[in-house]
DNA sequence: GAGTGTGGTAAGTACTTACTTACTTTCGAG
DNA sequence: CTCGAAAGTAAGTAAGTACTTACCACACTC
């Protein structure tokens, strides 16, 4: 783009005899579309080369493999998602307001998965198919994301907030009520036949369930529960 | 099997000639593993001859086209799954046994994750690549599943054991965490780096976060977790 | 305005893919 | 024993596949 903005004249549509790094950018751009929608396997060099509107041979300029062309997507990707935490949530976080804190987790992480389902298609396949992709961004990214909401909530039970639950267990649990809605949205349920639902209300509901689910309360309510099973 | 007994000779190991249905069978399995493992577009007709220990062409003569195999295993798992709720689960649904209810269905859904990942990962390789089998366990096995689920939780909030929950939003939350935990250990960190819970443990806090989450209680008792967020 | 480096391509290569053809082997009924 | 049908295969084929080679075009400098 930088590169393109001082030669002012072709940049029209065409624009052919892009810099190297855009150009690099482009073909990265298209061979992310693609291998979201089809894989690494599914995918051919050829049809990268078609949607970025150049010669198969320009591509292989660029990237001498095809597995090269999925390492820079790999850096691409990485660089793109370096927000752990969103600021807003963090704020939550400090302040101890927990409704605030579970609602914007949950929207956080409803967001994401809506704006870029190309970005968790592209983790599923590396994960089904043995990429790199999803261990790294797992690793450097889910695992630390999942550590400070473990470490969270495991401050709120000795602060007595929440009552004696495993932070791990009810941070997977959480963490499961949004990301599987939105897992299914995407994948296999388009049409939300099962449940329609917009973000707001999905994010303010599970976190209802959630908060009440770890929140301490007395022995007695739960007996309530219980009584009622029989009746 | 029923073909080999009858003649009680070469049943060693080699077994060659086979019945046209148990070769089929064979093939059949050797798809399904090779297709879970890679997918569809990432294995070779050649790959499941090999596996199955035929040639190539024998697995042509069988199916037509790589596609009739995949048919094939589409029925296949269609047959395999007909268990919809387990016996057990519906009978606590029936006594209202909110507890073992909830706690077996968690089971229910972790076990299925543990014992055949092979039928998650061809769900899932289904639905990216766009093949119909994930559309059709969906539409002809999960919402049915789902509906039940949600019929169940909707009586429970009829009969005030529950607050006033939406009944779908209730089950995609339940579901949710049992089924984001196993395909988080399937998929992305089967050492169990981030979470390691035997499945028993899992479900029985899963369903006391949810329960907890959607018992009826005094309005004091939310106005209780309120008052601590800002301690 | 000749030379040079960079962006770009046409037309390959060697190999793999899904799928065929023509042929052989085995088995069980008459 | 025989013979026909079904199980099985070796050796293809045409159309991809990832990747190369050898060559062009255009801008920019000197």
């Amino acid at each position: 783009m930088v590169a393109n903005a001082k030669s002012a004249k072709a940049v029209t549509v065409e624009s052919r005899r892009l810099s190297a790094e855009d150009r690099r950018q482009q073909i990265v751009q298209a061979a992310i579309a693609l291998f979201a929608r089809k894989g690494f396997e599914g995918t051919t060099t050829k049809e990268i080369a078609l949607a970025t509107g150049v010669s198969e041979a320009l591509i292989f300029r660029h990237f001498p493999t095809k597995q090269d062309l999925y390492s820079a997507i790999i850096d691409h990707k990485m660089r793109e998602c370096h927000h752990l935490l969103l600021e807003e949530v963090r704020e939550a976080m400090a302040h101890r307001d927990d409704r605030a804190f579970f609602v914007r987790l949950a929207e956080e992480i409803l967001r994401m998965y809506r704006e870029d389902p190309e970005f968790i298609r592209l983790m599923l396949f590396s994960a089904l198919e043995g990429h790199e992709l999803s261990r790294m961004v797992y690793e450097r990214h889910v695992a630390g994301m999942f550590e400070e909401l473990v470490a969270y909530i495991a401050r709120r039970v000795r602060e007595r907030a929440f009552r004696a639950v495993d932070p791990r267990v009810a941070a997977r649990a959480f963490v499961g009520m949004a990301a599987h809605h939105a897992l299914v949205r995407e994948l296999f349920d388009p049409s939300e036949r099962l449940l329609k639902l917009d973000d707001r209300a999905a994010a303010r509901s599970f976190a209802a369930i959630f908060l009440d689910g770890v929140a301490r309360r007395p022995k007695s309510d739960r007996a309530t529960t219980r009584r009622n099973r029989a009746q």
